[in-house]
DNA sequence: CTGACTGCAAATAGTTTGCATGACG
DNA sequence: CGTCATGCAAACTATTTGCAGTCAG
């Protein structure tokens, strides 16, 4: 099942309605292949749907964060985004600094670390957060032209 | 050489003025073991230079970052905050979310990862970020008694 | 002395809240 | 139909900027 359509039964099942904006807004996030700013999500859905507010976009942007579907990507300048998940397991986020785009990955071999660590430091380690930023291989290819 | 008097001889080195406002937050932010926000730096100068303004104080927050003594903490609730760099290589945070500290560790096996996603990716990987979070042992101890 | 630094106030940006109206189920 | 959701405007918070006065070197 696509994720889309996946997300809006799970709205149906828990109750949530099913508003033309909400079904926007999930359009654009899922169709985005890198995170988006509220304010940039609400610019594309205004174009598909004028009647939309920012403040809508913001409390949408809430719910599917708080029901796990979209989630918020750290990206070093102060701004909130939101990207959409696409695998529901645990994933981490591969960030290209010349066209911002993101790509989750799985793969992850941190338990040794996290254990080493916990050890060292009396921690109790719930989780963790890996991020790797580079140049994607378009962006590496375009830099003659670019620079 | 202790971090603070370090940064004070590099600061001077570069012609920048060591002024009373810049050697309060410099003392707040070397004595604090968690990272804060410039509001909570602002709180702590301004109880011991009351003549000090927010303004300077993200100035001077911008500096210290700028120059690399100090590094942006990202936890996830939407608020900047700043911690001081104590080591001066490569290192990554390990943060406790009873209480808010921060634990720096430069422990990282990441090379191997680093090269098997750049290769299935395509790639070239510039820099990463590892955080852990959990609890740490003072936290996990009280926690009956707080609950 | 004098340019870098500061503090104030006001501007800006991003986000949240209160409330009357609208529309999904 | 009732309730949840929306849109507007206004409130709020965090941060930045302009500018005149101040002070470290």
């Amino acid at each position: 099942m696509p994720v889309r359509k996946r997300i809006i039964s799970v709205l149906k099942e828990r109750g949530y309605k099913l508003t033309p904006q909400r079904k926007v807004v999930l359009g654009v996030i899922s169709r985005s292949r890198s995170h988006l700013t509220p304010a940039a999500v609400y610019e594309r859905a205004h174009r598909q749907y004028p009647k939309i507010g920012l403040v809508t976009v913001y409390r949408t942007l809430e719910l599917l964060a708080q029901l796990g579907f979209i989630c918020e990507v750290h990206s070093g300048d102060n701004n909130r985004s939101y990207l959409l998940r696409r695998s529901f397991s645990h994933h981490h986020h591969l960030i290209c600094s010349g066209c911002n785009k993101v790509i989750d990955f799985t793969e992850c071999d941190l338990a040794e670390m996290e254990r080493k660590i916990a050890k060292s430091t009396g921690f109790r380690i719930d989780s963790h957060l890996v991020e790797f930023v580079g140049q994607c291989s378009e962006c590496l290819g375009e830099k003659a032209v670019k620079c």
